[in-house]
DNA sequence: AATTAAGCGAGACGGTACGTCTTGTCTTATG
DNA sequence: CATAAGACAAGACGTACCGTCTCGCTTAATT
């Protein structure tokens, strides 16, 4: 949990949303944010300039968030908690079904729109421990659990080795591909999406 | 280059240190950056305390370096030009090789006093393209590149089949392991070393 | 009056108090703010510091006063409405019953804890014009009251001139004792109060 | 001294103003203080309301100020220093040059735009100890001191009787006269004057 | 050797944002 | 239906830094 406990929610109690909170105002803060962000990135986003483009009092931003990262957080979230809902394609041919959402994957990611608040996001993770763990926790690992599950379905099928830990598998193809995006170490291509899916698969075959 | 060029040095020139600049400031700067960073954080590391700390003006600082980050970058790697310049072991034997190096350096990472302004610089780097640049140029480049030229000693070996992009293999080892250690996706511990590199090698060894 | 009148007094009444009124919650907040300005002060004296003290809610008090200066002065008077109910004593001898009730005055007024609350009504009324008629009517001039009847009477009784404007008399006791206490001017003592009654008394005799 | 002492200046110094210190801020401060005080009135100036009117960083205003007041008082003063250089007129006829000085006064404290700042004053220095201090030594004392003398000077030409304590004397009259203006308890019209005046010296004269 | 000018420590300056506190209004649920 | 509780928009508080700008001082490099 990123915001902050609601305070008067009973003990042991999910802290879900009190009764008295303004859902106006937190819709209009998480607009704000992303908008903002998006406009000015991370380091000139202020907590004074969502608050004022929400048209809301400081006091409630910080009433119901420790930080503009917690903020972002939520904002990103907010609406995205079904997104990995379905889970990879499953055609039956692994390499096809990977390349394929990696493919729309990277242009997602090459979207400059896209890229300020995840950017941001990764950001923020990186220095404070408690957001990582929401970041992660939220929004990364539910992404590599498809991969994982994709390849576990995989493995079953005995179209991947039974001695593969699928786990580490799903980070070779996800890790060089997002490590590429954050640190600008190399394009995100489908060239280069088809040559890492490949390359992985080429390991995960069960030997002859 | 992140500092700023010099500004009596010819136009073109490689933007060298000019005489008058007082090297005792400058080594003052980098201590004083690299222990703040220490011990505050990036977020809160200022040009102030880097200034105070270092026992100069503040104008000292703005005279040479444009941003926090440019300082940090600098200071990080005034001592670490070297550090690549034997590249990897070659026993000819390659995942003894890399599992060697890569335990040692997972080590490394797990090393509090390490993560904090190396972590620092990644975020700088994500946020400022420019930084990003130079912090990938400078750092993470070289580090990649050792690794790509041991595989493309191993490929030449014939360890490693000819058909395959050793960039992108080198990536598949290294991506998954800063992930994990930038993200907080998971441990780095020997054992996910060991099983990252069986797992790469695996599809990269010529086909019988 | 300072209070606000009954919101559902009829008009033109005298605005009493509201049948259903909690009386317990109006004594808490006279105690809380009395108890409050003594230990922090007027200027910080807060509603909210008198609300949260008197276990009130914020509303409680907007409800019934329309500033902390109000709800002050109404505390302060709360039980002080009889203290000048029985006048000046008058022995006969005016100079001895002026410098009798003055050094007793003196006394009260160098007492710390009585300082607070007083000195935060008369800057209270400085600035408000409304606290400060209600301020002089209900405290102020009552005070003076007396005194100017007790010189009425010595009038009468042949000790003071005919000629002799009373009020301006009792102002030329009174307000060099008050400014000295207010603007710390310089100090009380019985030795100051003796000789001004005696010097303002030589001015009121009879010419022989 | 209300303005915070020079922190560069020498110990036992005067702790006059630093060189490196902006007097054209100083006297944007100054001004901006002034007239807002007259427009808002004290309890609604602002430390913000004045950095921003004078085109000044807040920063610059804590930097020589401890509070409002204390700029306030500075500000009413920077001017006015010399305002009792000249003492009161001496016609010979106390009496006389009591009167025209105080309906002067009068005329002067019944003007609304001369109120507010002064008013302010003396609200701020009945809360603030040191403000207080420092209100009476500059400018309450003057302007008393300035009494005293003319009354010496007339105990000296046998007007006044010798054994007559001036200094309590003069209190007498201007007292009555600011405790009037200062709680509203009395208008100030020239008639009060004159009677204030006859009935003080009344007393004084040398007795017969 | 004297002159010059850049670099330097210091820190004031106009600003922006921080995170906290209070204001006065409004809403909810409790008795 | 007045109350205790407290969320809300607004905005000032006093602090911390930003990046720019002098100010004298020190110290090479040039005269």
């Amino acid at each position: 949990m990123v915001s902050k406990p609601a305070p008067d929610s009973p003990p042991g109690s999910a802290g879900g949303t009190p009764t008295r909170r303004s859902e106006r105002s937190r819709r209009a803060i998480f607009d704000a944010a992303l908008a903002l962000v998006g406009e000015v990135g991370y380091d000139k986003l202020t907590i004074e300039g969502i608050a004022s483009r929400a048209g809301v009092g400081k006091q409630t931003i910080y009433r119901w968030w420790p930080s503009k990262a917690a903020v972002l957080l939520d904002a990103f979230t907010a609406d995205s908690d079904e997104d990995y809902a379905e889970g990879l394609p499953d055609t039956g041919d692994l390499a096809a079904d990977l390349k394929f959402v990696l493919r729309a994957t990277a242009d997602e990611f090459n979207d400059p729109a896209f890229q300020a608040p995840y950017r941001a996001l990764a950001v923020a993770g990186a220095n404070d421990e408690e957001v990582s763990r929401a970041f992660v926790g939220r929004l990364l690992e539910p992404g590599i659990r498809v991969y994982v599950e994709r390849l576990r379905a995989a493995q079953e099928a005995g179209e991947v080795a039974a001695d593969v830990d699928v786990r580490v598998a799903a980070e070779m193809v996800l890790s060089p591909f997002s490590q590429r995006w954050l640190m600008r170490t190399g394009p995100l291509t489908h060239e280069f999406v088809d040559t890492l899916v490949d390359q992985v698969l080429r390991g995960l075959r069960p030997r002859g």
